[in-house]
DNA sequence: AACAGTACTTAGCAGGCGCTGC
DNA sequence: GCAGCGCCTGCTAAGTACTGTT
């Protein structure tokens, strides 16, 4: 049994192709396998075609996801399976119900295990061919500079899961050939070779783009691009720029705040929608919210796309005046769940935009993203909705941080400010994550431990305790050495709590928050420079070594007296 | 203005690797 | 030396924003 299920093609998609040129008349160097596996139809083996049979290990691998259970997900399947078999077979797989993919699936179980169980040499064997075509497609040459790649790999079949109830769950995803894919490189350049009896879509030489190949995914029809690795310059100075763009954006802000304060009252019912929108996306920090196209994905809104079904308004609620009620799903299908209260005249014009409406008819329907971007273009150079996310991220960040920092603190405690100032961003963000499946059990553990280190420091206070009545008695000097090594075994115990119980604390505030993200994408770098810098904090405790690399330019640049 | 197409950033999750504590 | 667990990395989906065409 092949395992078809697998490949993924390289950038160059060659190398697949390549590796398996063998001698004349030798066909393959190694051979395991476990022979035939039946698939079950209507409880009868069944042979299948290749392709067809393909397909079924991509649905047999899954088999253990709740996704496959949900009935868009089957028919979705079930209809571009039968596209692909063979009509002998359309005419006997007439019922999903009716396949028995349980054998498929315990193979690839059992295959996976094999890997996992393999001798240590295997491993490391693996490891090293993988570090081998790394090595060798993962980079490339760009103006005399050898650059990291992000993706080389064009994405192997399988089944489509998009995020939440994705109306194309299921669908097939297909193989990418090199009849698919669009080659960018310089003239000049050494053009990759396509795989032996293959072409490329099309090889172009266009410098204004940044991406090496790209293909057109089959599902939503939309492209896909190989680019550079965060690391780059390229991509590292248009995060830069980013940055920079959203640091214009503080000169200005209060002016714009002043505007849409005073848009609240404009005649045009077009311009009050616009500053109502605005207001929320800058004090909620929420996405734009461009069109999409119904049907095609999850039903997901942002700010300008929001319904009225998605807010509740208040005039009074929990001894607050004009509370705004948010619920409803953002990218990713992420639930946002709010309730804010507002200025008063936001509250009005909201009571205003939602009289006489369904439920499902638009919040703003006058506004779109387009036209809200092209007004905040002539505020500021650059402006669009996001940079008020990436500004208002930056901004809290570095106030949080002189909020919560004490300079007192040893490094951990100065650690926990710094993880709360990120969460704080965080939730602003509204970036979440689901609780690790292991988080109860492992919080017990460390109360726990934390019980048992409680113990300890009590047993250690004692300890001294009786060190320095014994001092008291004997004035010994030998006992006056006791009482100091026991003040300092306690110390070390006491300091050991505290670590615990700030993680602990850290643990628990962050279970359904995730940091990386705000990290990664909002938080100007810089702040975070200048805050180890200015506080001793050695970088490597909040940047990891790809966060490091992501940000060489701005642990180059950024001082200690960086202010965003 | 609507629409399609393109290029790029932002997003959460799964799985594996390496570190820590026994 | 090993098991368990947490962090990191890879993956790829899902957004934003902009351009050009009709």
């Amino acid at each position: 049994m092949p395992d078809l299920g697998n490949s993924h093609g390289l950038l160059c998609v060659c190398s697949r192709w390549e590796e398996e040129k063998k001698e004349d008349g030798i066909k393959w160097m190694q051979l395991e396998h476990r022979g035939p596996y039946f698939f079950y139809y209507d409880g009868k083996p069944l042979k299948l075609s290749l392709a067809t049979e393909e397909i079924a290990t991509f649905y047999a691998k899954m088999l253990d996801h709740e996704y496959t259970t949900k009935e868009i997900f089957q028919n979705n399947f079930f209809h571009d399976w039968r596209k692909e078999m063979t009509s002998e077979e359309q005419e006997i797989i007439k019922d999903l119900d009716k396949c028995d993919f349980g054998e498929i699936h315990k193979y690839f179980v059992d295959k996976n295990e094999a890997r996992k169980a393999l001798p240590k040499e295997e491993k490391q064997k693996l490891k090293e061919e993988a570090d081998k075509i790394q090595e060798e497609y993962g980079y490339c040459i760009m103006d005399g500079h050898r650059e990291k790649i992000g993706n080389f790999k064009t994405e192997p079949p399988g089944l489509f899961r998009g995020r939440g109830e994705h109306p194309k769950m299921g669908m097939l995803k297909k193989r990418i050939m090199p009849e698919d894919v669009i080659i960018n490189c310089s003239k000049d350049s050494k053009i990759p070779e396509p795989p032996e009896g293959h072409k490329w879509k099309e090889v172009r030489f266009d410098n204004t783009v940044t991406w090496l190949a790209s293909w057109t995914e089959n599902i939503q029809n939309t492209l896909k691009y190989i680019m550079l690795n965060p690391s780059s310059k390229l991509k590292g100075e248009k995060d830069w720029q980013k940055y920079e763009v959203a640091r214009r954006l503080k000169d200005v802000v209060h002016t714009i705040r002043a505007q849409y304060r005073k848009d609240w009252k404009s005649k045009e019912i077009k311009k009050r929608q616009r500053a109502v929108a605005l207001y929320f996306i800058d004090k909620l920090a929420l996405r734009a919210g461009n069109e999409k196209e119904e049907g095609e994905t999850a039903d997901t809104v942002g700010c300008c796309s929001l319904r009225v079904e998605h807010i509740q308004l208040h005039p009074q609620l929990d001894g607050q005046e004009h509370v705004v009620e948010f619920d409803f799903l953002g990218k990713d299908s992420i639930r946002y769940y709010n309730k804010v209260s507002v200025e008063k005249p936001v509250f009005k014009n909201l009571q205003l935009f939602m009289k006489n409406k369904d439920p499902s008819d638009d919040l703003f329907e006058h506004l779109n993203t387009t036209f809200l971007n092209k007004h905040l273009q002539d505020l500021m150079d650059g402006l669009t909705a996001k940079v008020f996310r990436t500004y208002n991220a930056s901004i809290t960040l570095q106030e949080q941080l002189k909020a919560l920092t004490n300079s007192e603190d040893n490094v951990a405690g100065k650690l926990l400010s710094y993880n709360r100032a990120n969460r704080a961003v965080a939730i602003l963000c509204n970036h979440q994550r689901s609780i690790p499946k292991t988080f109860a059990r492992s919080m017990q553990v460390l109360q726990e431990k934390i019980d048992a280190k409680k113990k300890q420091v009590e047993e250690a206070q004692e300890e001294v305790k009786k060190a320095e009545d014994e001092f008291k008695d004997t004035k010994d000097s030998k006992a006056e050495v006791n009482v100091e090594k026991k003040k300092k075994l306690l110390k070390r115990l006491e300091e050991q709590l505290a670590r615990m119980n700030i993680q602990a604390t850290d643990k628990e505030e962050n279970k359904q928050i995730a940091l990386g993200t705000s990290k990664l994408n909002y938080l100007d770098p810089r702040i975070t420079v200048a805050w180890c810098k200015k506080f001793g904090i050695p970088i490597e405790k909040i940047y990891n070594k790809t966060q490091r690399e992501k940000f060489a330019w701005a642990i180059d640049m950024a001082g200690e007296d960086f202010e965003f």
